[in-house]
DNA sequence: GTGACAATCTGTAACGTTTCAGTATACTGG
DNA sequence: CCAGTATACTGAAACGTTACAGATTGTCAC
């Protein structure tokens, strides 16, 4: 009957890191009394309050994940989809690091879930929302009909988008204002005299495809430009693809003198490909496009660039989905940031 | 007495995901049954196992992680420390991806832990380790005596580094030969015919600047070249500072006729400050540099370029540690990346 | 028929947290 | 002095899992 029981009222034992019994034994309090003072419950004395808070401060008392994921299904975890073989590769540390900034100061942690593109998009979402695994989810590569998106709000994931949807549903969302930056590029080219623009898009399909592509077309018409057709790549196809089908435009009669391009790796193609015909960047012809970091004037100097912050809209994403978490209305969580502007703009909810 | 006690035994509710209670009530064995035959122990009989495994999979049962990081303490955790100020972008990207590679077929999880160069970068590994939110850590940035490697020696928290270190430790980590990529470097230039040799190096302090230094000198002596120092300045300063230094190299009398690069960024830096001087790329200096995306040779098809994948790095600091936590030993865990070669080396262990 | 033993299976407790339903004490108004 | 009530605190149960210490069979040698 003498057994191993070592064990019964052992609770100061310096077994691993404290825990609320360890506290409870230290204040002499309950384990409850505890865990409600250490969140300011208002059924809690002043002074024990503060007692209790000050010896867990002493002691570097930190909640364990497990036991309080396992008692209230939360997490504190922020799930950000990836999609390992397509997405840009600058665009993504700076997104990451943009959640990570906003993250810092909160008990979430930050968890990356890939997908390979050949997989079905849906798939990491479905298991994030069936195991529970995070308690809201950032996702790019929008479309405007987002299966993503529906499921999410029709599972009660909170989630925030890069890049808007367009199902007539609402929720949290960043999105960089494309169709200004196509809009400003064209008059920029054309206030140089360019008259046959080519626009390199961003993948057919996702939202912003749209967007750029109203952008560049509504302001032909404003400044009465024509469009010089840049059918069969997009800023997803290879820097070769690219390469070869700008020099191949460029060899025609009929050949642009500006282009607007959607993405900064995609813009080196193209002026490969301009170079490539015999053709001189600035003389020939015109180039503005979008760079995430500052380096294409680097590469030629004559290139006129837009810049799209990406670890702005990270910090935008995670204040969105905390937000959402938190409680705030998914459509106060929708922000935009201007083309010509590095700042974010919060619109107004219509 | 008749109280709400609708819940003894309803282990059949739809309510939420299955859990072993919900396979033991529907295989009609007990829960701890169910537990040792998911996971194929021996005193479970063939065909019990057989069945729960088949009941299991047709549920779509998945161990709650909460209930199992409790339990056992495991947490099916990764975590990758990132410095979020200094970290080269692409790089970042590359790794994630190779690591999510990896991880994808198994049951862990990648979070990413950031910090800001500001902080003492030991704070994030102090935090992973007594939280024990990580069974497994990754850093970078490496140095020969690195306080973060010793730290999770000490306290038994596996990790794999991203460059090696120089303590006398042993423990996993994955390594480009950046002393071959400067011996090649600079033999390569030799060859063209260039003597004065400039390199730009690593940040001091890690490991690899050693490795490039010490490279760089053994290469210079074999081919009888001589180096022009290229002071003050490293991979991790500004462009702009490294283009002004740059260009204030070249102006000089006993400027370098060839320079050896340790990042992509940089060198798009280099050149522009060759240019800056009135000097042509190919013609009065050649310049070799390591890139991690094949883009330089757009940049300026003159340049010299050593490829590195941190894709691959990626993937190699994943297997590490997850093979340091499988028990393997930390020695044999070692892997280096060859210069000329995009394949990993593993090395036998000394 | 009995004891020994292997083969299968099972209940209980514990991990750390929060919620629920209390209990004990002191104070209030009458 | 009592009921009523507010204040401050507490134990038990539960979340899902695994380890431990049995329990129940059936088989076999003798």
């Amino acid at each position: 009957m003498d057994r191993q029981r070592t064990d019964r009222d052992d609770e100061a034992t310096a077994k691993g890191r404290p825990t609320l019994k360890t506290l409870a034994f230290m204040t002499g309090l309950g384990v409850t009394t505890v865990s409600r003072a250490l969140k300011d419950a208002p059924e809690i004395g002043a002074e024990t309050r503060r007692r209790v808070q000050l010896v867990a401060k002493q002691i570097g008392y930190r909640p364990n994940r497990a036991g309080v994921r396992l008692r209230t299904g939360r997490t504190n975890v922020i799930s950000l989809v990836l999609n390992t073989d397509r997405e840009i590769m600058s665009f993504v540390s700076d997104i990451i690091y943009g959640v990570s900034e906003v993250l810092a100061e909160t008990p979430y942690h930050l968890i990356v879930t890939p997908y390979s593109g050949s997989q079905d998009p849906l798939e990491p979402i479905r298991y994030l929302v069936e195991t529970g695994s995070a308690d809201g989810v950032i996702i790019s590569r929008t479309q405007p009909n987002d299966p993503r998106a529906r499921y999410m709000l029709e599972h009660g994931m909170p989630f925030a988008t890069h890049g808007r949807t367009d199902m007539g549903l609402v929720h949290p969302y960043h999105d960089f204002d494309n169709h200004t930056f196509a809009m400003e590029a064209v008059r920029r080219l054309a206030s140089l005299g360019r008259r046959r623009l080519a626009l390199l898009t961003p993948p057919p399909g996702l939202t912003y495809y749209g967007h750029t592509l109203n952008g560049f077309a509504d302001a032909l018409s404003e400044v009465g430009a024509s469009e010089v057709p840049f059918n069969t790549v997009s800023i997803d196809h290879t820097i070769e693809q690219i390469r070869s089908r700008t020099a191949q435009l460029m060899r025609r009669d009929t050949r642009p003198d500006g282009f607007v391009s959607s993405g900064a790796a995609a813009t080196l193609a193209i002026v490969a490909g301009i170079e490539d015909a015999g053709l001189k960047l600035g003389r020939d012809v015109d180039v503005v496009s979008k760079q995430s970091s500052d380096l294409l004037h680097l590469f030629r100097p004559e290139l006129l660039v837009v810049n799209e912050n990406f670890r702005l809209a990270g910090s935008e994403l995670a204040r969105a989905v905390l937000g959402w978490i938190g409680g705030a209305a998914p459509g106060s969580l929708q922000s935009l940031s201007a083309a010509s502007d590095v700042l974010a703009v919060r619109l107004p909810v219509s």
